[in-house]
DNA sequence: ACTCTTACTGACTGATGGGTTAGTTATACA
DNA sequence: TGTATAACTAACCCATCAGTCAGTAAGAGT
């Protein structure tokens, strides 16, 4: 199954290993967890040796840290780009938003990821303070100032911004974590994208004044 | 700091070594990690030795079985009890259900232990089956049947239960996660009593007709 | 062709901790 | 008081890997 002198007889290609090791390390980390997995075993995934990965990684914990800097990075920046870009009445944003949500959970490996996150937080500090203060603490006071927006201008009633923040993620999350934990070991997958138009439709219901 | 002899210089009481055993886990498994934990230390706290649980426990992974056994367990059997007994009309039910949860994740560790569950399911395929069937496949179908009790009683809008049920319980689940892995790297507690309020709120206003 | 740099590897080590075993002590009962 | 048994421990074993290091070879420059 290890591809290695099939395709390329190892040839030496400093650019392409680092984002390589870290695909073949997200891989064997959400099949078999973080500590099951041999370095040993993403180096020949990734088609090298495991000393070779310590040329582009001090060592097994900030492989873990860069795996979700390079993933989560991203999903956040769009959110941000659609929150800000948006003009007007800021209830239709909300599925918008919602649906975008949905999506990322069905189509990337963002559940993984968040499922890494809360196994090695307290083993490896620093992944749960990046998570914490990039994807987390900037994904929250975003929705937040949505919130509060609506509620400044009379779309929405009065409610605490911050605790509403949290009924609007809490489905969305529970579906991440469902997926990446438990849909693995036999329990019925979510429809998401569904969860996602019905909880839009509760919100906007619950908020109106 | 391990108070061995000092108490009651190693008697031997058989019945209550497992129970004490158990607590020690799980502090420990909270504190460290399931795998950063060494029986060593748990046996220390416990206050016997690392050989002596093994006269009680077949190995580490099945003193993990059977700390999710010993904790979820009663949670379940209450929640079952309130919506079995419950006459009459189901609105007010739920700010009632969504409190006492609140208070259970305030109150016990079920935080750390949905941790645990999640992080260990993959490598220790037994904690997740078990939680999926004794926890999570009683919980929602539970929640469900009330569901279809208040559409079924004109009480509520016909939506799928299913959905709901996970709309219900994300915003608790969120708070349960938050507060096991995210408060203790720093993050601001959530006033979950208060979010459960709100969040019954919520709910009862986006199913009524 | 002949270097020199650097990407890369095989083979090693040192520590760690789960699990075992041979033996020791508490205590119930005679 | 003696003794059988169950509760318990100290000391050990050994598989496992993260991390290292001395050496090999790719390929760019000359």
């Amino acid at each position: 199954m290890t591809d290695r002198s099939e395709i390329t007889a190892r040839k030496r290609r400093p650019e392409a290993r680092p984002s390589e090791i870290l695909e073949a390390a997200l891989d064997l980390f959400t099949e078999r967890g973080f500590n099951a997995t041999r370095l040993e075993d993403v180096a020949s995934r990734a088609g090298l040796s495991k000393a070779a990965i310590y040329l582009y990684f001090k060592d097994k914990t900030s492989l873990l840290v860069a795996l979700v800097q390079a993933t989560a990075g991203a999903n956040i920046e769009i959110a941000a780009q659609m929150i800000a870009q948006h003009q007007g009445p800021v209830a239709p944003l909300l599925p918008r938003l919602l649906a975008f949500m949905a999506g990322r959970i069905e189509g990337t490996r963002m559940p993984d990821l968040m499922k890494l996150v809360i196994s090695e937080s307290r083993a490896h500090p620093g992944v749960g303070r990046f998570y914490l203060d990039n994807v987390i603490g900037k994904a929250l006071p975003l929705f937040q100032s949505l919130i509060e927006r609506g509620i400044a201008a009379g779309e929405f009633r009065p409610v605490d911004p911050r605790l509403t923040v949290k009924c609007i993620i809490g489905p969305i999350f529970l579906s991440a974590i469902w997926k990446a934990v438990f849909v693995p070991i036999g329990a019925e997958p979510i429809d998401i994208e569904e969860l996602a138009k019905l909880h839009a439709d509760f919100i906007l219901r619950a908020l109106t004044p």
